[in-house]
DNA sequence: TATTTCTATGTAATAGCTTGCATTTTCTGA
DNA sequence: TCAGAAAATGCAAGCTATTACATAGAAATA
C-alpha cells in the first residue's frame, strides 16, 4: 500500500503560518464570506505558500459530506448517456462537486451493487436512470438519507425527484405520425424490455398508436436485442427473413436504427422506398447515416444539466423533490416516407 | 444541509453487540484471516443484524485510502474517451474500485483545477490523457504520493507510467500510405496544437511523411479548430475556398473527417474521386458515414482497460512504473483513393 | 514441567477537519 | 463617547475506523 507521502501540511500548519485559528482557516476555505478580507488574504497566502490541500477523509468525517455525486448509468458508450453525464458533471463542477460514474451494462444486479458501492464511497447524492429497481435499493438510500434524482424517465412516486420525459408518449407520437403517412405493417427492434423501463415504454407507446389507429398491435413482431449497431443489423435480417417485409420498422433507439438501415441497404433495399425505419434519441449518428434518420429528439444535455442542478439542491438544501418533465420533439429526416402502397 | 440520517450503527455498536473490541471487528472486515472462525461468525452476525456499513470518511482518514480512482479526460462526448473510460471503469470495478470522472474540455487550466479537486476528493490514483501539462501538477501529485497513469500518449519521462500509442508514428504511416498512392497536395484539419500534444504529434507525423517523400511540408495549410462535426464542415469549406483544392485532406480525428466529408459532398464533390479524406481513431461514425472513412484504428478499449489495471497495481503494490505502448492499425475504407491525376 | 513461540484479542493513540458556542473586535447611531 | 448590535475570530468537542503495541492464552518444544 502507498504511504501517506511526506508529511503534508495540515489545517493547523496553515493556521500557524497565517497566525489565526484552524476554525478561521476552515471558514476561509468553506465559507469565505464569513471571514474578513484582510484575514482571508493572509490565510490564502499561507495556503498557497504551503501548497495545502485539505485531507479528504478528515473533511468527510467532520462535515459528514463529501461533495461527491454518483451517477449509475447503463453505459457510457451510447452517446446519449455520454452527453447527459457530461452535462451533469459540468453542472456539478460549477458547484464544486465531483462526479463518481459507474455503468451497469443494463444489468439490475450490477446496478444494485454499484449503487451500494457509491454510497460506501461517500456519495452525497445519486443520479439513476429509469425508475424501475428493487424497492430495497430505495429503502437503503432512504435509510442513509441519500437524495436521488431519476433521469430519462418520470417516476409515479410523488416523493421521487426526476428530470425525465415521457418515453411512451414520444414513441406513440412518432408512430402515429408514421401511421398518418399510410403505414399499416410494422416490426419493432427493441432493447430487452424486461429490465429496461424506457425500452418498454417506447414499445408500449408504439403499440398504443397502432391500436388507436384501429390496427392489431399484437401482430407486430418484436425483436429484442442489446443496443448496438451490429445487433440492429442482425435484427433487421431476422425481420427481413420472415414472410413479408413490414413497411415500417420501429427501432428502440438510433443505434439500432442505424444498424437496421445499414442492413436494409446491404440487402439491396431502398430506405425509405422499400422500407421506412425510425429511431429514438437523435444522436449525431442519425444525421451521418444515409438516409438521415427520422427520430425523436431528446434533450439529453439539458436533462443532464437539470439533473445536476436538481441533485445539488436536494443535497444542499434538502429541497422538496423536484419533478421536471422535458419535451421531446419529432425530427423528420429521410428514413421515413409514405409506403409504396400509398404512391 | 442534509443530516446524517437516523443514527447509523458504528463499529463500536457492532463490537458491543458481538462482545468483542472494535479492533476485532475492524479486522473481521478487513483481514478476516487474522480472526478465529468462531469470533468471526459472531461478529459477522452482529454486522448483518445491525445492517452495519463502515463510515466512509472515518475509514478514509484512518486507512488513508479510499478506493476511488480519478480520470480527467478532455471530453466524454467523443466516443473514443467514452469507450476508454468505460473500459477503465470496468477494470477498476472488478477490483472494488470506483471511478471519479471529470472532463476538462481540452482546457489546461480546467484540467489543473480538476486534478486538484480529484485529489481533494480522495482519489487514490489518477488517469490523465496526454503528457503535456504544467510541471507543478506533477510535483503536486508526487508530493501527495498519488500515482498517475497517462493514456493516449507515451511519456518520455522514464518514471511515468503510461498506456499509450505513438500518435506521431501512426499519423506518419497513414499519410505515407496516401503519398504512396500518388497524393502530392495536402491540407490538414487539426485540433488546436498548442494545448494538445496528441493533435500536435499527429500533425508532426503528417509533416514528417511529406518531408520524407521529398515534398514541402511547410506548404501544407493547417486549419485548427475544436473537434466537432460542424467544425469539420466549416474547416473544409475554408480549405475549399482557397485557390486550388488539395488532393488529400488529413484530419486530426474521425469527427473532423466526417464533417469534412459531409461538407465535400454538400459542395458537390465526390469523395474520394475529387478529394480524399482521412481520419484518426476509428470510431463507429467512420463506418456509418458514406464513403466510409479510411483511418487509423486505435485500441481505445484495450487502452482503458490496461490503464485501469496499471493504475490499480501502482496504487496497490506501489509497483514500478509500467509503460505500455499499444499498436495502431491502418484501416482502409473508401474515403482514400489514388488522386485523379494518377488515373 | 518450564520455556518459547504463536495466535488471538484488546487498549488506546491517532488521523485532520468542521462547527456550535463563547469571546473579542468592529461598527453604528445617538 | 459609549451602549448595543453585528461581524469576526477562537476554543475545543466531536466524528469513526485503523493499527501499533501490549497482553493473554494456547500450542509446541525442550
Amino acid at each position: 500500500m502507498v504511504s501517506t507521502g511526506r508529511n503534508l501540511p495540515t489545517l493547523e500548519d496553515v493556521a500557524r503560518a497565517a497566525g489565526v485559528s484552524t476554525a478561521t482557516v476552515s471558514r476561509c476555505l468553506n465559507e469565505p464570506g464569513k471571514v474578513s478580507e484582510k484575514t482571508r488574504d493572509h490565510v490564502m497566502q499561507a495556503v498557497s505558500k504551503l501548497n495545502y490541500s485539505p485531507n479528504f477523509g478528515a473533511r468527510a468525517i467532520a462535515a459528514n459530506r463529501t461533495g461527491i455525486f454518483g451517477a449509475v448509468i447503463p453505459t457510457m458508450e451510447n452517446a446519449i448517456f455520454a452527453r447527459g453525464i457530461e452535462a451533469f458533471q459540468k453542472s456539478l463542477v460549477e458547484k464544486n462537486g465531483t462526479t463518481l460514474v459507474a455503468s451497469s451494462a443494463y444489468d439490475p444486479e450490477n446496478e444494485a451493487r454499484l449503487i451500494r458501492t457509491m454510497v460506501a464511497r461517500g456519495a452525497d447524492g445519486l443520479l439513476l436512470i429509469g425508475t424501475e429497481r428493487d424497492p430495497e435499493i430505495y429503502t437503503f438510500l432512504a435509510d442513509r438519507n441519500i437524495p436521488t434524482v431519476i433521469a430519462w424517465a418520470c417516476s409515479a412516486d410523488p416523493n421521487q425527484a426526476y428530470v425525465g420525459f415521457d418515453n411512451r408518449a414520444a414513441s406513440e407520437r412518432l408512430v402515429a405520425h408514421a401511421i398518418g403517412m399510410g403505414h399499416r405493417t410494422f416490426a419493432c427492434i427493441s432493447a430487452p424490455t424486461a429490465t429496461n423501463d424506457r425500452a418498454r415504454d417506447r414499445v408500449l407507446g408504439a403499440r398504443q398508436a397502432i391500436t388507436t389507429a384501429g390496427l392489431d398491435a399484437a401482430a407486430m413482431p418484436i425483436v429484442e436485442t442489446d443496443y448496438s449497431i451490429e445487433n440492429g443489423r442482425s435484427a433487421f435480417r431476422q425481420i427481413a427473413a420472415t414472410a413479408s417485409l413490414p413497411s415500417l420498422i420501429i427501432c428502440g433507439n438510433d443505434v439500432l436504427a442505424v444498424g437496421a438501415i445499414q442492413a436494409a441497404t446491404a440487402a439491396g433495399l431502398d430506405v425509405p422506398g422499400d422500407v421506412s425505419i425510425i429511431g429514438f434519441d437523435d444522436i449525431e449518428l442519425a444525421t451521418v447515416i444515409s438516409p438521415a434518420l427520422t427520430t425523436v429528439h431528446v434533450p439529453h444535455r439539458e436533462m443532464g444539466r437539470l439533473a445536476g442542478d436538481t441533485l445539488y439542491s436536494l443535497v444542499k438544501d434538502a429541497a422538496e423533490p423536484i419533478r421536471i418533465e422535458l419535451e421531446t420533439r419529432l425530427v423528420e429526416r429521410q428514413s421515413l416516407a409514405a409506403p409504396k402502397s400509398m404512391r
